[in-house]
Parts: C-alpha cells; sequence; structure tokens
DNA sequence: GCGTTAGTTCGGGAATATGGAACTATTGAA
DNA sequence: TTCAATAGTTCCATATTCCCGAACTAACGC
C-alpha cells in the first residue's frame, strides 16, 4: 500500500479531469462527495446504489479522481476520508466543475446513449 | 458506409461529450472546427499537425465527436463537412463546452482553444 | 468503363477497465 | 500480544475499448 499520489494545482489537466469525469459512475461518487464536502469511505457508496459496485472497483474510482486531482483522501485510522477539491480546481479551471455538474444534473434519461449502443451492436 | 448518427440535441449526454473532449486530439479537432465554423475534412487535419493521424483514426475521433452531438457532418460530394454544434450544445448544456474550452486553452500554453474560447464568450 | 480522391469499415494487437480473490494496514478486544 | 474484524488496496484473469494498417466504398471526372 504505497502513499497516495495528489496532483498539485498545476499538475492538473482537463483531459483527466474529463476522463474521471466521464464515467457516470464516478461523476456520481464525485458529486456526492462534493455535495457533502467529505465522505467516508467506499463501502459508504457501495451500497447506497441500487448496483452494488464491487469494492476493488470502487478503489479504482477513487484513484482516477485522486489522481485528476478531483478529491484528496486522507487515512484516518481504519478508515477513509475524501475531500472534494474544488476550490483548487476552480482556481485553475474557472467555472469547469460547475458546468459538467450542471449538465449531470440536467441530464436524466439516457436512451440515446442506448440507441447507438444498440446500433452498435 | 451507412448514414451518419446525429443525435437530437436532447439526446446528447454531458458522458459522451466529456469522453469526447477527454481525448486531447478529438478537442483539438472539435476546437478547429468550431473556430472555423466549418473544417473540411480528415486529410486537412491530419497533415497540419505535427504528428501524423492516419486516417481511420481520424474517421473514429469524427464518428465519437458526431455520436456525441458535437459536430454536425455533411457529405457534399466526394468531400465532408463539419459542423459544430455549439448552439444547439449550450442550449441544452449552458457554459460547458465554453468551460472545457477555456480549460484546455488555459493548460499548457495549448493555444488553439483560445480564440474559440474567446469566440464563444 | 477506369482512375483518383475522400472517407469508412474490417481485423488483430495494444492498452485499459472490470471485478473476484488475496493481501495489507489499523483498531479493538480477549 | 495475539486474534478477529473492518476498510481499502493490489493482483490477475477476463472483457472491453482503442489504435491503425489494409481493404473496401462512394462520388466524381475522364
Amino acid at each position: 500500500m504505497r502513499a497516495f499520489v495528489h496532483p498539485t494545482v498545476d499538475q492538473m489537466t482537463p483531459q483527466a479531469i474529463l476522463h474521471a469525469l466521464a464515467d457516470p459512475e464516478r461523476a456520481k461518487i464525485y458529486a456526492e462527495i462534493a455535495g457533502l464536502g467529505c465522505i467516508q469511505g467506499c463501502a459508504t457508496l457501495a451500497d447506497t446504489g441500487e448496483r452494488v459496485i464491487p469494492k476493488s472497483s470502487l478503489s479504482q474510482h477513487f484513484r482516477v479522481l485522486r489522481e485528476a486531482g478531483l478529491i484528496r483522501s486522507e487515512r484516518h485510522g481504519v478508515e477513509m476520508r475524501n475531500y472534494a477539491r474544488c476550490a483548487e480546481i476552480d482556481a485553475r479551471f474557472p467555472g469547469l466543475l460547475v458546468a459538467i455538474m450542471r449538465a449531470y444534473a440536467q441530464n436524466s434519461g439516457q436512451e440515446f446513449a442506448e440507441a447507438v449502443a444498440a446500433k452498435h451492436a
């Protein structure tokens, strides 16, 4: 278990941020963290949804978010605390996070993604 | 060669848009299209950069952008015209594209998107 | 028809993502 | 201090996606 990697503000790239948030699962996780300011643990999230996300996948999702600079993870005893780095990101890329979160909030049904998927099948 | 798939405005998803623009190559292509309003052909782009992107890859990039709703492709005779659907996307997800393009512009001296960001402002 | 131009699709290897099983780190209790 | 429980990480095999050369297709002009 090596130490966590947290990029500095100027190491953040739009590329990594977009990639991290392009996954709705991760966007959801990030939204929850950003909403709460701090969220504890993977297991907490794992069972809140309808689908149970395996904890290894959760761990990966957290890593991607972390390495994109979206969250900061701290180990407190046996558990984990994740904080959204909104302010830092907003300082670097003003308006980006708000716009993305707004977009997700606005989007409800993803019928088209399914249609395309079916077409390519 | 089946007909192109173009999502309607309400079929667009943040997910697809973010995924499409998470690739800097595609972001660059989109920026150029958005900047010019219309760009002709894949080959045009292929040799403008330092690295020559193979046309099959270009074709895929265009498809991803198209199916995310970012561009509209029309075949005019033997060649192709691609238009940015900025207005439509901005109507659906206000501020999203500007924020993303700004972020890319801000990042590591990538001047390319600056003009575009300015244009959308 | 034939050749040329512009782009798409096919196919297979590379890269990335998913998730179960095993492992690690920390705490609390016996 | 040893053991069990909890919380996450890492390993690894499978699955999916991406990349790009080669083959194919569509639209011209001759």
